[in-house]
DNA sequence: CACCCTGCTATCCTGCAGGATACCGGTATC
DNA sequence: GATACCGGTATCCTGCAGGATAGCAGGGTG
């Protein structure tokens, strides 16, 4: 490989370091993702998604909801039903993220998979690195 | 849609929810992926791998890599050259992790062109969305 | 021997993500 | 008129991820 070679990929490198950086910041946090996937089979309630996610409390399912509405992701429709319903509905931008939530997915249950092998063969001992 | 195969998407949803927390939760932080994606070009030293980075400071990078090592995603090799060198390299394990990092580098890149754009329409106020 | 590089460790500090708990105004169900 | 569901807010609290700064042992370089 030359001199310049070497350059080119380092610089390619930096630039990939620097894509991975923007996107943990843009969708950083505990539940946006699963916020993202959890509508992705459609529009949900507030409540109906905080049960989706089991053990989100109201006071940071609604931030995180807002934060994803600033940033394009979602969007609040409110219906004058009686009484008010409030929906979360995935925007098209969204859709961008699909590869992202597809392969992290994938990913996850790979890996809940490996330490599950891993913990058969060290077992007893239990592995703490399944998130509580 | 029959309720059958309404429960059926429904627990597979939450399935993938739980999956996306699962991946989020192995590879959470500001560093392992970037991490990752600095040793995809083949090992580095410490020194290296803190540049490459540009402003993690000592202590956190040599945390993250020990976690990174514990969780068999790294491998950190000493050589008995004087004065001995050490370098990181990544393990065949962190292959899996290829598809995730591709994912969210390309859409790193692209969401930062998507803020650009959408900075030079409302311009001149400044979005705040990109990291600093 | 003065000074730089490497590969860290030690100490100390701080913000804020994330949580616990409680409550509110409105509706409708019994 | 009590109780329950909805869509949140208001307050208060806490840990710990991540950073700032300093330093050290061992060697190399002029």
């Amino acid at each position: 490989m030359t001199n310049e070679q070497t350059r080119l990929s380092k610089e390619n490198c930096l630039k990939r370091i620097a894509a991975v950086r923007d996107a943990l910041y843009a969708v950083s946090g505990k539940w946006k993702l699963p916020i993202v996937v959890a509508l992705s089979e459609g529009p949900l309630r507030f409540k109906e998604l905080q049960r989706a996610l089991e053990d989100v409390t109201p006071r940071v399912l609604s931030k995180e909801l807002k934060e994803l509405e600033l940033n394009g992701f979602i969007e609040r429709r409110e219906y004058d039903t009686s009484p008010a319903t409030v929906t979360y509905a995935l925007t098209p931008y969204s859709d961008t993220l699909k590869q992202v939530t597809k392969s992290l997915g994938d990913w996850g249950l790979q890996h809940r998979e490996y330490l599950m092998e891993k913990s058969r063969e060290l077992s007893p001992a239990q592995s703490d690195s399944l998130h509580p």
